[in-house]
DNA sequence: TATTGTTATACTCTATAACTATA
DNA sequence: TATAGTTATAGAGTATAACAATA
C-alpha cells in the first residue's frame, strides 16, 4: 500500500511513522475482520464487546461498555440486542437502579468467545511473527508512550505551550 | 480506553501489543478525522486521495488510486466525483485509451491540500511528541518488519509451515 | 434536573456485482 | 474476451438527537 505517499514535509519522520502505523493496523485489522466474518460470521465490534464481558464475569453496564469501547450508547444497544437474540449475552437487572442493566456473557457466549479468542490469538501471533520477543517488548513500550501522551487530559488553552 | 482487556491467553505479549497498536491508531485517527471535519469540512479518504495526487503531478488513473488506497473502484469514483464537483481535482483524458482517465489536482486543489497537509502535520507531530527522534526511528523500523511480513505474498498451502 | 438506556435517523465508508464503453 | 470505469445496492459502523423511565 502506498499510504506512505502522504508524507511530504518538514517533519517527515513523524509523518512517515504515522502512515506506517496506520498501514500496519489496517493490514492486521482487515485480516481479523475477514477471519471473524468467515469463520464465525461475526464482526469486530461484536467480538470486542464479548471480550470486554469476558473480563467482567459480573457483567458491565451499558454506559461502561460505551466508555470502554469508545462508541456512543445507541451502538451498544444495537450490538447487545444482536448478541442477546443469539443467546451469547444477557441483560441482568441492577439491584437499586431500575434504569440500568448489567450485560454479561451466557455460558454459551463464553464458550463461543473462547473459541473465537483462540483463533484471534493465532491471527495476531502470525501478524507479529516477524518480531522477536525483544522487538515485541520494545514496540509495546514505545507505543505506551504514544498512548499515554494521546490520552493525557485536555490542555487548558491558557497554559498551552507555544 | 480498555481495548486492552482483550488480551488474555498464552501469547499475551503479541495480543497486548496488537491491542495497544490498535488503541494508538484509533486515538490518533480520531483526532485527524475530527480536525479534517472541523477545520476543512472533509474526510480522511478525501484527504488521502488528494495526498496521493499531490505526489503524482501528472495525475493517477482510477485503478491506480484504487490499488494505492486499498479500496475498490466504485469508491474511488464516488470520492473523485465529490472532489470534481468542488473543483479540487479534474479528470483528464488519457491519450491512446479512451476508457481511462487520469485524475489530478487542480491549482485550487493543490493549494487546499497544502493548507490541510500543514495542519495534518502538526496533529501528527503532536501525536508523537512523547517520542524522541531515536524512538521514532526505532518504531518506524520495527513496524517496517511487521508491514513487510503482513504484505508478503499469500502462502502456497502446500508449502505452509506446520 | 440529571442519568440510563432506547429509538430513530443520517452519513461515511466499504464491498459486490451488473453494466457500458473501449481495447 | 478482457479491461477501465460507473452505477446501484447493501451492510458495517458511527454519531446525533429526541425520548421514556428512573434517580
Amino acid at each position: 500500500m502506498d499510504l506512505e505517499a502522504r508524507a511530504h514535509s518538514e517533519h517527515p519522520e513523524a509523518l512517515r511513522l504515522w502512515l506506517r502505523l496506520l498501514t500496519c493496523t489496517q493490514l492486521i485489522e482487515k485480516q481479523v475482520r475477514a477471519g471473524l466474518r468467515e469463520q464465525f460470521d461475526t464482526t469486530l465490534p461484536r467480538f470486542d464487546l464479548m471480550a470486554q464481558l469476558e473480563r467482567a464475569p459480573e457483567g458491565l453496564k451499558m454506559n461502561e461498555l460505551s466508555r470502554r469501547m469508545m462508541v456512543t450508547g445507541g451502538n451498544i444497544t444495537g450490538i447487545t440486542d444482536q448478541l442477546v437474540a443469539e443467546g451469547q449475552v444477557e441483560r441482568v437487572e441492577v439491584a437499586g437502579d431500575r434504569r440500568a442493566y448489567r450485560v454479561r456473557l451466557t455460558p454459551q457466549g463464553r464458550q463461543l468467545f473462547n473459541e473465537m479468542a483462540q483463533q484471534h490469538e493465532s491471527w495476531i501471533v502470525d501478524a507479529f511473527a516477524a518480531l522477536g520477543s525483544k522487538d515485541i517488548a520494545s514496540l509495546h513500550k514505545l507505543l505506551g508512550k504514544v498512548k499515554d501522551h494521546a490520552q493525557r487530559p485536555p490542555q487548558d488553552p491558557s497554559t498551552e505551550t507555544a
